[in-house]
DNA sequence: CATTCACTTGACCGATCGGTCAACAATGGG
DNA sequence: CCCATTGTTGACCGATCGGTCAAGTGAATG
């Protein structure tokens, strides 16, 4: 029987989320692959069979992980977005709630950044990541025919800010640079900047 | 005896080419973890003792190749800026040749994106990093104090563009969006525009 | 030809890996 | 109280891991 489609009770709910806490933070703080499953279990003094009533395998898990991580994000970026704002606002709202909420996730950073070095994992993340550009990608080019920023390809500039935002937060998460809101703002004006002087290469 | 101070005949000079540019490969395609040391002896057809003859483990290998990797990229970008330029042109400049480079060397950039997510290797690319990531602050310092750019935090700058180099490159490798010279471009004007349009943040 | 040292072989080692399973405990509805 | 279902145990499995080493081979030097 797949562990999926299993019916779980609120105690199996509880033990679920153990495990995927748990073996989130040991993912992150010693590698996926050197973690064990018999280390997880053991972290928890439980059995192993317990972790394969709940995941089909250690891989399942981690993409489990992933999907519930991704999902969070993307909450939290729809609600920083909402309300009567201009387009150019709703960008620079995106990036600076991104960037805050990478910061209060380090552990699901670190994972979805080893997930983008590894075949298994790497499809299921740029899902996840298409969503998030797409949307940013479209804010900008409301933004474009807004006539608050020149034309050129969105989806692009979308992509350079996202690489801005997972350099910066890399940064602040392994201490190589201060998480002081200054530096997020020189962060979010350099991507606003970024695509506000952006030359024409439309096609337009 | 330490491997590293053994001294090498041509013929092993060769032998090590061989097992850091098969292993490299291997890292890049397979995952670091995944790929098992007698593996890499396998696809050589030699003896295990070759391997550990050259090297006192995986892990040193891994670094040797890192280290490898890092010194030719810098060489490149070193050409890159060098003749007589504006500092803003030198900036433009590098950006540009380390996405080139970049793109010709696909297998070290998947090297370094995991070697990131590794404690046992994000200290030695970090130092790697530190060096051109002064270097690019450098350039961007010049230009502020030749006016060519308003002032503001160099370091943090040359991050930002380090991070759009990297979503960039790891796109094109990916496949996600294409490398043509017009998408290098608008990556390059995108930096160059995050800079020059900073706001004033600093104390100067 | 003999010596030397760089280089190679591959069987072997203990440890550990992801995963299985038969037996057993807890829970809750009838 | 019974019983079905959910949840748990931990010994066990074959495979594979990184690493070792005594025994060799190759080629250059004298």
């Amino acid at each position: 029987m797949d562990t999926d489609e299993r019916q779980l009770t609120p105690r199996g709910e509880e033990r679920r989320r153990q495990l995927i806490e748990f073996a989130a933070r040991r993912f992150a703080e010693n590698g996926y692959h050197p973690t064990s499953v018999a280390e997880i279990v053991e972290g928890l003094g439980v059995g192993k069979g317990v972790f394969y009533w709940y995941f089909d395998s250690k891989d399942e898990l981690f993409r489990a992980i992933l999907s519930e991580g991704q999902r969070d994000l993307r909450r939290h970026q729809r609600d920083a977005i909402a309300g009567d704002l201009t387009p150019l606002e709703r960008v620079r709202n995106g990036v600076r709630a991104s960037i805050e909420w990478s910061l209060e996730q380090p552990v699901l950073v670190r994972l979805f950044q080893f997930a983008a070095t590894d075949e298994r994992f790497a499809g299921l993340l740029r899902q996840g990541e298409r969503i998030a550009v797409r949307d940013a990608a479209h804010q900008i080019q409301e933004a474009m025919e807004a006539g608050e920023i020149p034309c050129a390809d969105a989806t692009l500039l979308a992509q350079a800010m996202l690489g801005v935002h997972t350099r910066i937060v890399h940064l602040m998460a392994t201490g190589q640079i201060e998480a002081t809101d200054e530096i997020i703002s020189t962060a979010v004006d350099f991507c606003v900047n970024g695509i506000r002087g952006a030359a024409d290469r439309s096609f337009i």
